[in-house]
DNA sequence: GCTCGCCCCAAGGTCCGCTTATGCTCGAAG
DNA sequence: CTTCGAGCATAAGCGGACCTTGGGGCGAGC
């Protein structure tokens, strides 16, 4: 097995002409270079150099390793830059997944960031909901998945939060989720309402976790909300709350970049809050374009 | 410092899916693989192999190394061949620099038998007298020299002799040199003749070494030769002594591959043997081809 | 003739890498 | 649900490889 070093070796040495100029050059001393050349005569199975007084000289043998060195360490070099490259965030592509109100606003700031400080770096972008974007996760088809959970679910769903527990959690960003009425309701002018002032509305429901939720909440304050309409669109919801529909719950984040016209915000009671993580696998995570996204997505909070 | 070896276990594990299957591949244990993995990680400065439950999976730097690998280990495997190609005799190309009349009929002999062992090798011929030959030796012209001396001088020139105790002797054959006088000459039928016999007639001389020779022998014979003729063709010198215009010893080995028309041999008295060798620098003795050519020209004597 | 540079050789110490042994996790089968 | 097997990680131990230091021989140049 001819190892790389010693073709470096053997090069320098048929470049400088001695052992000892090949040794100063690799910073090493004439004895090493000597054992080295030695070794690698030995798994060639033929001298490769003619020790002739003064100058050495290669043997064909000698000459041939020279010429394949010359392609060998190109490759080698070459292979380290693309890595160092890679390592160095001078290139790298990471794949995100965002649920639909991530996309938004968050992930543009990080995206933005990112491009910024590391413009040799490539961040792609899909939209898919948990389960599915955790699940593209483990099958190796993003590296980072952005999700939210609801922290105070009273151990409501287990096996939903225990699909992350062999995953990297990053949190982002921690949101309230607000009340959303017509602007004609009764309440539209009211700083606050409880859970409870809405028990006879209909309801306007996002993603089915949501729904989860909302259903969850409202049974803790002593009524099941009638959910008449259902989906994962904001503003979608925005423009049933608008038509007069029904009520919502929506999170903050998700009015920042609609225009909520016709509907009124009322902070709720009690608060709720929804916390936004990023999802990456633990190898992943060492991954300095996995790492250095990850780090711009929880500094995006300052938006 | 990226080592090939590395690359090799990197590649098997992307090929067969885990650390075991590559492990049984290359012969080894588990954990070795594990730890060049790890090695490589490091010196990489990057995750190469995501470990997602059953499957291994690369990351975009492994990805890159497993792709850069592919080509460098072709050039170490196809200068492997190359190398062990020359080592195993099937490629190689020996430069044989031959005195003139070696190359008559040692030479052919020597050459057609390398040739019928390894075909792959290639031998050329140069012809050149020493010293020159031996010159060409020492500057790497060619790998082999074949030369000759006479064992018998009574150190007269040492120097000449000492030129070559620093390179590998191999004798070849040692050959009788004979008396040629033309077919009319009173000593043409005689069996034996003595220098002294042929004190008083005109001389023809071979090459510089070989007219120092003869007339080193004359003067310890009683007398010194009157030298009409000097020329290394040894044809010439025949055709000289077969018009009559003096008397001269050659080689046997130089009489057998020329019709010898209008001369007769006879043996001299004392017997002068001249000894042909092959001449070689003592690293290149260890070079294959090299190693076989000499043999084969050892062996040639059989002719 | 002397000195300097270069190479080889031998010995010592250090470090690296492999192996054995063990524990842990995960997935599949009963 | 439990058990079993496969696979990876880790630690300890050991053998070998590598480099360094020191000394010697040899040829070249002043």
């Amino acid at each position: 097995m001819i190892e790389a070093r010693h073709l470096r070796v053997l090069r320098a040495v048929h470049r400088t002409g001695s052992f000892s100029a090949a040794a100063r050059e690799l910073g090493c001393t004439q004895p090493a270079v000597s054992q080295q050349m030695k070794a690698l005569e030995q798994s060639a199975g033929t001298p490769l150099l003619i020790r002739t007084g003064r100058e050495m000289r290669l043997t064909q043998a000698g000459e041939a390793l020279v010429r394949h060195a010359t392609g060998i360490l190109a490759g080698l070099t070459a292979a380290e830059e693309e890595v160092a490259a890679i390592a160095g965030l001078r290139a790298g592509r990471v794949r995100l997944v965002s649920f639909p109100s991530g996309s938004s606003t968050l992930v543009p700031a990080a995206l933005a960031a990112m491009r910024a400080d590391h413009p040799g770096t490539r961040v792609s972008l899909v939209e898919a909901e948990p389960p599915r974007s955790v699940e593209m996760l483990r099958n190796g088809d993003c590296e980072i998945t952005l999700a939210f959970r609801y922290p105070e679910v009273r151990g409501a769903d287990p096996a939903a939060e225990a699909e992350w527990d062999d995953l990297v959690v990053r949190p982002v960003l921690v949101d309230r989720l607000v009340g959303l009425v017509p602007e004609t309701h009764r309440l539209a002018g009211a700083g606050t309402a409880g859970y409870a002032d809405l028990a006879g509305e209909p309801w306007i429901a996002g993603c089915p976790r949501c729904r989860r939720h909302l259903v969850e909440v409202c049974e803790g304050a002593g009524f099941t909300p009638r959910i008449d309409f259902a989906t994962d669109d904001y503003p979608a919801v925005i423009g049933l709350v608008g038509a007069g529909l029904g009520v919502a719950v929506l999170p903050e984040l998700a009015l920042e970049s609609v225009r909520h016209k016709g509907v009124r915000t009322v902070a709720m009671e009690p608060c709720v809050q929804r916390e936004v993580v990023a999802l990456t696998l633990p190898d992943l995570a060492q991954v300095p374009a996995v790492e250095a996204m990850l780090g711009r997505l929880a500094g995006a909070v300052g938006d």
